[in-house]
DNA sequence: ATTCGTTGTTCAAACGTTTGAACAAAAGGC
DNA sequence: GCCTTTTGTTCAAACGTTTGAACAACGAAT
């Protein structure tokens, strides 16, 4: 036993040793705790990641070492052995739009679990920051792109090269199918059919659309699925009620101002953006019509000041943490088997009108 | 001339060879090029960094060369050897408040220029979730780490473990005098001066405060701020008038109802978060009291809601572009010079009251 | 006693760059 | 023409891991 109190004293000597030239300055390695228990790092290496040929008795002195020289893994080193970094990039448009920066939320909070951390990055609805943001996760050696497409963003190429480097991509909210991915995202045709029927319901028969712009696929099947629910219902179509708007407050109030200017008055707005939505409130209310009773209102997005105002607005909820989780969730499963290409998978939820008083016009 | 030619043309074989078995798989590297150009890897890395020594033709032949084969180089590769990673890590409560994500959007803005990436962080208000983000940070060797501190957190040593790093650490809006570092963000106790001052200039004599919990010090600093300024007005301090809150939609209209029992109401109510000062709007109107000629509110932090609803809340803007921006540069000045630590930079901005209706009592 | 399979570890190469030092060749100074 | 500088490039090591293969030691099975 005499022998193993040595060794012990041995050991603590070595550490101390290491400890202090560790306080001097540098960071441990790997090596460092393989010196100090004079061993080589690979051994070191395959305890901490609890490899079965390692004897429990080193794993155990390995750890212990670790936790005593503060050893911190180097995951650079470790991206760049094992072609892996443990990274993930998301391109956003905007993170301070609720419904964006809630799906983010969720991304994060379930990909944290499986060790991975986000990068994000946002376009601001740039086509060009889109392109540079994709270059530098590239570039980042990410071991996947998770992106939702900016308003201006109508070529794909930079999606092309993503798909080239071999490393998942997952699309969501704003996709477009030329892309060819996994995508996650409501059914944007149904929810305005929702919305349709549920104005209709109240009486409404000269719905106005505040659109967004139709080359984008999510609005142009928003579009699409307005037109057909007035037709299912028998209701004319009126160009003149139909609007491009790149759904901003502002354009919502010159939009609305747009529709005031006609010679005879819708009796609903449906805006494809709660922002938009919130432009048209304020003009209706300014011009002295009475929301909901002279006109509906619907938008879409459930921003929280939705909630927030009088009259509240109605509005589409499109389960933001569920499709972040979703998200998350496809990218695991394209990661864990990357031959895996066969099919894509497209996720369409359902979207959730949330029926407030700007849109209530009976009992 | 001939020998030109020739030579021309079995690069262009090389080229051909490589680029075909570059279409297979792999990614180029600084060794492929090298390889097409018959020069060595090193010749290459000075090439693309356009190092003095190397004569302009080779640079340029490097240069083409790596565009033909879609070079892209390995930022994980570089950042192990040169020892910089060029990511910065950001530590963010929430980024769906409006406040923080206007400083994380300038912030990035501000580093992409010069070349840095950015990992963004939510904390959630979680002191745990704290810790484990700047763990993380940390194992993905990022180059510096920009904070603002969850509510919760009341113990520092995670922010010393970044500091013994060596690496740069920036906090903004949320920061602690007792963890010794740059910090940016507004006088907090100059704005409840600024805000106090307004009411009484409104007549207002029974000014309540919602606050935050006094243990973060820029809510403390807010509450000696409000005390200071009521004494400097030989307004007397009620203690009844002063609750402390989580700041919360939720948790302003509970303590507005405890306003609301007190014998005399207040005549103005000064709330340390936007939300907190909405939940307090509602109930004060749900109660017949109206603002702002019953009662004044004033909030804090300008979420976009408080100029959309009815009355428009007042409430102080915290230039958070302008945080962002300082926030960035500071960092970019400690990178740039690393042992450059005599003395810390404090930046406090002054922060300006937005007034709108809800405390507009005299015309 | 020989072979075989396990177990625990070491060896050495690899990942793709960067970088100080060395070196050769060309240019310049006398 | 000789020595010195400058210019352009190569050499080799390094960054901190991971990983397949090799190896030694040992007990078990034949």
């Amino acid at each position: 036993m005499l022998k193993k109190q040595l060794e012990y004293l041995h050991l603590h000597k070595r550490l101390n040793k290491y400890s202090n030239i560790l306080m001097m300055q540098k960071k441990t390695t790997i090596k460092d705790i393989a010196n100090v228990l004079k061993i080589t790092p690979s051994a070191v290496s395959r305890a901490l990641h609890n490899h079965p040929r390692i004897s429990d008795k080193t794993k155990k002195a390995v750890k212990k070492v670790a936790l005593e020289l503060n050893y911190q893994p180097n995951q650079l080193a470790s991206a760049l052995r094992s072609g892996r970094s443990n990274l993930v990039g998301i391109v956003v448009p905007r993170t301070n739009s609720y419904f964006f920066s809630s799906v983010v939320e969720s991304i994060e909070e379930e990909l944290n679990k499986e060790g991975y951390n986000v990068i994000i990055t946002q376009s601001n609805e740039s086509y060009d920051k889109e392109c540079r943001n994709i270059e530098a996760l590239l570039q980042t050696q990410v071991d996947g792109i998770i992106a939702s497409l900016a308003n201006e963003t109508i070529i794909f190429d930079h999606y092309e090269r993503i798909k080239e480097k071999g490393i998942p991509l997952i699309l969501y909210d704003r996709g477009e199918n030329d892309i060819g991915v996994d995508y996650i995202g409501i059914d944007d045709y149904q929810s305005s059919h929702i919305v349709v029927d549920h104005l209709v319901a109240q009486g409404c028969k000269r719905i106005a659309h505040i659109a967004g712009y139709s080359h984008t696929r999510i609005y142009k099947n928003r579009i699409r699925g307005y037109i057909d629910a007035l037709l299912k219902h028998n209701i004319p179509i009126v160009d003149s009620l139909l609007l491009e708007s790149n759904l901003t407050l502002k354009d919502g109030r010159a939009k609305t101002k747009q529709l005031l200017e006609l010679p005879k008055l819708p009796d609903a707005i449906y805006a494809s953006g709660d922002y938009a939505a919130l432009g048209a409130l304020q003009v209706l209310q300014e011009n002295g019509i009475r929301v909901p009773q002279d006109v509906a209102l619907v938008g879409f997005s459930d921003e929280p000041f939705t909630s927030l105002i009088s009259p509240a607005i109605s509005t589409v909820y499109q389960h933001n943490n569920k499709i972040g989780k979703l998200v998350a969730q496809q990218f695991l499963l394209r990661i864990k088997d990357k031959n895996w290409k066969p099919k894509l998978n497209k996720i369409i939820l359902d979207a959730e009108l949330i029926v407030r008083e700007s849109s209530k016009k009976k009992k």
